[in-house]
DNA sequence: CTGTTAGCGCGTTCAA
DNA sequence: TTGAACGCGCTAACAG
């Protein structure tokens, strides 16, 4: 059929307008000031060749190519898929595109990943990594500009955006501790997720703070099918008098609110029953799911909004962590 | 603090190696047969400094940058998460990164979106395009490469992979009428919506294949809320007689679950629901929803694979239609 | 205001 | 096998 014809190029343009490289670019990107008749001609002669710029070219020449790369574990978890819609549609504002590199919970891929994803993009964001704290530190240096997000590392000259785990599990044994829960269950997260380390942390300061409050972990995961078969686990605690439950997240909350009905087990009637993240299913729930509000779009809008500044060559701007808001719903109700 | 240090280039690693560019370039890429002698110096001279090549400048030597590019209406729809996860970890193994490009479900800037991420990319891939078919046409001809997800293009010069909701809508309707079922009311989706142009086709066959059996369309949506919006006008079709509700997908179907259930409308008792897609929170609804499964990551591999052989010069593969397989679930029940 | 020139960093001829 | 030289397409510096 037809012929692999190359693409044209400003010098094409150029020649069909009868001026120079030099003019079409400046044309092309507004710069200085040009004769208004070869303005005119150069965008004729764009339109009549259907030219557009080749971005390999500016890239070359510019040293960036308005795209950044964000590294996540696992492009199923609904959290990250809100942070993703938040980063690509701010960072789209401004003309930037956005990579995603998913890790499938690789642990051993991600530096990898990171270092290769870096290699074609001006900047990174590295979402709830879970590789070792002293290779994270390594890495974090090696690929800035770079935004951390879900993941503590104090001290370390990276912007962190995250969520107050910790204070939020202390609200959300609050909230429980004020209906008459003195006996908890906690279902944990995968080990390698420093989220979970920090819930656990607030697990900890609640037990500390409130003495006559017992808080017992059992192992979970942070997907439905996790919550699932955690329901054994929880059984079991609430045999031993707990009677309420904090999921990890709302997914294993969900998962482990269904296993419960099956089992017979009522909530909030038997057992009270809390999640974290509210995911939009949450509300949608029977019981509505009581959960830890977190801005999951917010978080990606405010790690553009770093990210910018260090590609301009701004400062290293504040950590910021969000405080979840209680959003109680009908899964959680007074002791009886 | 230190210098804005310049990268180092592969003229940095010629010097350091005291050999010529080209030698360098040549151990890269493992081209042609190097002194062995060589080889090692120009390791160690790279692993000395460091040393990366510019993507960028590859790039423009080679006319493309392993990138591929998936427009999308919204990031937050589940069919397309999963999508986007099957095509990017099947990219990934091919050395192919995604870039993900969301128009916010603003249909006026689908176009342009997608001809700006094609600039950047070596391909694309028009995920459930909104825009009217003649628009989509001209289009898909400029973008080529290029596979189109989920919206038919009779005869267009295109790889299309999708899910024939046709089929999934009249077997569903089969297991409802199968149960009893006579009078069913389908909830539709967004009026911009391909697919549910293709579920509406379904309709009409069902009741054309099935004279006994009469479908209501009422007005819906595409995500939670939208069903449970909608359950008014559901409830007015069952007093109207109608036994049984299939929704546009999972999303509506929950959000629908929740309102009938605030309603005190039992489900399946009083009335049959049935969603779309599969998605993983439908099973663990309750009661658990009966559901047409879509194999959303297989569909993101099999785009890739149609994607690398349109970008290695290869023939428009065959199109492909998924036929959704029935979950049959607690939500549809006998009429009684 | 305009054109000429010199790179950006790399792959790839073409001789040697 | 190796190196020198050119070109990918574009922008920026410098003259004119």
């Amino acid at each position: 059929m037809s012929e692999r014809t190359r693409a044209i190029t400003i010098a094409d343009v150029a020649a069909k307008a009868g001026v120079s490289q030099a003019s079409v670019s400046r044309v092309l990107n507004g710069k200085q000031s040009v004769d208004p008749g070869i303005v005119r001609s150069v965008q004729s002669a764009i339109a009549a060749l259907g030219y557009s710029p080749s971005v390999a070219a500016r890239s070359l020449v510019h040293g960036r190519n308005d795209t950044i790369a964000m590294v996540v574990p696992d492009l199923e978890n609904p959290l990250f898929q809100g942070i993703l819609k938040g980063l690509s549609r701010a960072a789209a504002s401004d003309g930037y595109r956005v990579l995603v590199a998913d890790t499938a919970e690789r642990v051993d891929d991600e530096e990898a990943t990171a270092l290769e994803a870096r290699q074609r993009c001006d900047a990174l964001v590295l979402c709830a990594p879970r590789m070792p704290e002293s290779q994270l530190r390594r890495l974090v240096g090696r690929v800035s500009p770079v935004v951390v997000v879900n993941r503590p590392l104090p001290d370390a000259a990276v912007p962190i955006v995250g969520v107050d785990y910790v204070r939020g599990i202390r609200d959300l044994v609050d909230h429980l501790r004020e209906l008459g829960h003195r006996r908890i269950a906690y279902v944990s997260g995968p080990a390698t997720s420093a989220s979970n380390a920090e819930r656990l942390r607030g697990v900890d300061e609640a037990i500390a703070a409130h003495p006559d409050v017992r808080i017992d972990v059992v192992p979970g995961g942070s997907r439905l099918d996790d919550g699932y078969a955690a329901a054994e686990s929880v059984v079991a605690a609430h045999v031993g008098g707990a009677t309420a439950v904090i999921a990890f997240n709302d997914l294993v909350a969900l998962g482990l609110l269904q296993r419960l009905g099956e089992l017979g087990i009522d909530v909030p009637g038997e057992l009270s029953l809390a999640g974290f993240d509210d995911v939009p299913m949450a509300s949608f729930a029977t019981p509505p799911l009581t959960s830890m509000s977190v801005p999951r779009t917010e978080i990606g809008a405010q790690v553009w909004a770093r990210l910018r500044t260090l590609i301009a060559g701004g400062p290293i701007e504040h950590s910021v962590l969000y405080r979840p808001r209680l959003e109680a719903r009908g899964s959680t109700g007074p002791v009886r």
